[in-house]
DNA sequence: CGTGTAAGGAATTCTGACACG
DNA sequence: CGTGTAAGGAATTCTGACACG
């Protein structure tokens, strides 16, 4: 439980991500910024891991719903093409 | 070193003390937090400690000049009058 | 599905100044 | 000296939508 600091300026230089992802990730429920009273978001640095973390999943193929309880039952490869 | 990642209004709601105060004790060489391109100010949580000693030290009757250097010659009594 | 972008508004922060003591 | 405040502008962030594939 750290502390929400970061506006999500901070988290895009910190990732290297958009601004339009990290909000996308929250969208989609698997991180949970919180607002100021204004509804600016505020990130903590797990948030930040967290969304690093997101990132490398989506990259390997998981998509966002896969990603909400960490999956341990079925590698998914996503090289080329896909299973259906 | 740590990351300089909050705004000054983290660091208000973190310390008790008014952005002023904060600004002040940059303009008096005792904090140096980061900027953005656009000239926002961004703390480090090693700048939130240096900030809360300040603001005790102050309370304890010294004067900012007096802290640049880390004083410890003369503990300077301020509980009532001054010592001229 | 995951992400880019232009659009307009709102929240947040910035500086310089005047005030007090 | 250290801090409060009103003033106006600028940087940052927000939402909802359209786009692509």
């Amino acid at each position: 439980m750290e502390d929400k600091v970061m506006n999500i300026g901070v988290v895009r230089d910190l990732t290297g991500l958009s601004e339009r992802q990290i909000r996308y990730y929250e969208e989609r429920k698997l991180i949970f910024p919180e607002r100021t009273k204004g509804g600016v978001r505020k990130y903590s640095f797990e948030d930040v891991k967290r969304i690093q973390e997101i990132h490398q999943k989506l990259q390997d193929g998981f998509r966002t719903l896969e990603l909400r309880k960490k999956p341990h039952t079925g590698q998914r490869m996503r090289l080329s093409g896909n299973g259906s």
